[in-house]
DNA sequence: GCCAACGTTGGC
DNA sequence: GCCAACGTTGGC
């Protein structure tokens, strides 16, 4: 089956796409949703992402990344002094799980959640109507007409 | 920093 | 199982 597509908001002053460009692959922890977390789970290694800046000036997509890892325990839950500590989990039974994400190129702008509003093709994209889920699908027409977008300028 | 939207928790 | 209270996300 060929790679699907998904988007993955981060706040940049937390974690941002030049992060993630020195470290090349990070794991993408801290998720604490459910519905965030089914996303993750579906993911296939190789599928491909957009990372997104959320909480920023302004928010929007910066950058591509795709799936090197899929689904494990994400370790911070463990962690009762890091605050994404879950009383509820345990090393048997973990409740959050995180992938891996790897760098694979910066777009050569970024393209800003008020720029994507205006864009007929992505009208249907979870970013607008569920714009507090950080993991959400893509579908190839949106990704391929986000990138192409980043390309062409405005 | 504010606050609306909305997901989660917990009392009943 | 309902729903009010609470906490968090994320745009602005």
């Amino acid at each position: 089956m060929s790679a699907r597509q998904w988007l993955m908001k981060s706040e940049p002053d937390v974690f941002s796409i030049d992060d993630l460009e020195r470290v090349r692959v990070s794991g993408w922890d801290g998720v604490r949703n459910y519905q965030a977390r089914n996303f993750m789970r579906a993911m296939r290694a190789g599928d491909e992402v957009l990372f997104y800046h959320s909480n920023a000036a302004p928010s929007g997509v910066a950058g591509l990344a795709v799936v090197a890892r899929e689904a494990y325990p994400d370790p911070t839950q463990f962690d009762p002094k890091g605050g994404h500590y879950e009383p509820r989990a345990t090393r048997a039974a973990p409740v959050w799980d995180q992938v891996d994400v790897r760098f694979e190129a910066k777009l050569p702008r970024l393209l800003s959640l008020d720029e994507l509003r205006g864009v007929p093709a992505l009208a249907g994209m979870a970013l607008f109507a569920r714009s507090r889920l950080s993991v959400q699908p893509v579908t190839p027409a949106q990704y391929r007409t986000i990138v192409a977008l980043a390309g062409r300028g405005r």
